[in-house]
DNA sequence: GCATATAGTATCAAGAATGATACCGTGGAA
DNA sequence: TTCCACGGTATCATTCTTGATACTATATGC
């Protein structure tokens, strides 16, 4: 988060919901996260993974996790360059709250997406 | 969401994990849809339960998830007027993922918080 | 000498999300 | 007669987030 979405100072009884939402509710980063799930990834690995995300955006969203404590970053110090990341022991402690997501996702993917091939907004 | 934020269309490996938190990422929905769980709430109850939400947010969340299909809105013809908000069958089911989000902000939450009874950044 | 791969960064611009504030109608209570 | 509670809405401004594009350094292979 470049500036907390999700304050994470209020001690309301949801409190802690938002504290855990407020970490990975940048655009990229459950999916982010997601992969790194499965073992180590550098950064153009994450890049073909994530598609559609620009060079800035994976570099921002990791930095913030990082900052969070959530991934680690390695630089080998090598040319060409070589940065691996991977989840930290904290990061990992959010497995539960992914496969939450990719299980409730999976069972109601076709609510929104294609149950008919299309999505009903979508105009063509 | 006003424009999803979250694609709903691609399909890569996260997709379903994106499609769930799509629909949470809202600033105030996860904990909106937290206090759900616990019940039936008219309007003004969530505003004291959901501090420092104006209306205006307040009901716009509301009607994104109500079109989303995870909450209810029941209106009684009545004058002052009476609206309850309950969590759908569907919004339901996400109560695994609001409960993981629980947890994990529970067991983490002295990370950027309180550890010590306050926060450093709180000015009092 | 030249292109290639890696892991980014810099700059600018657009678009989306959120906040602040004021306001609405109505029926009952004071 | 005036005020309040309820469940919002309207409008404007601001701030946050994201995208597009171009660019960097350097060792290696051709």
């Amino acid at each position: 988060m470049a500036k907390a979405r999700h304050s994470r100072f209020d001690c309301t009884p949801g409190c802690s919901v938002e504290a855990a939402i407020g970490l990975i509710d940048g655009k990229w980063k459950s999916i982010i996260l997601w992969h790194l799930l499965s073992g180590t990834l550098r950064f153009n690995e994450l890049r073909r993974h994530v598609e559609n995300c620009t060079p800035r955006m994976l570099t921002n969203q990791l930095r913030e996790m990082e900052a969070d404590g959530l991934i680690t970053r390695k630089v080998y110090a090598q040319v060409p360059p070589k940065v691996e990341y991977s989840l930290s022991e904290l990061g990992r402690t959010m497995e539960p709250i992914l496969r939450a997501l990719k299980a409730w996702g999976d069972a109601n993917i076709g609510l929104y997406g294609k149950p008919n091939g299309h999505d009903p907004r979508d105009p063509a």
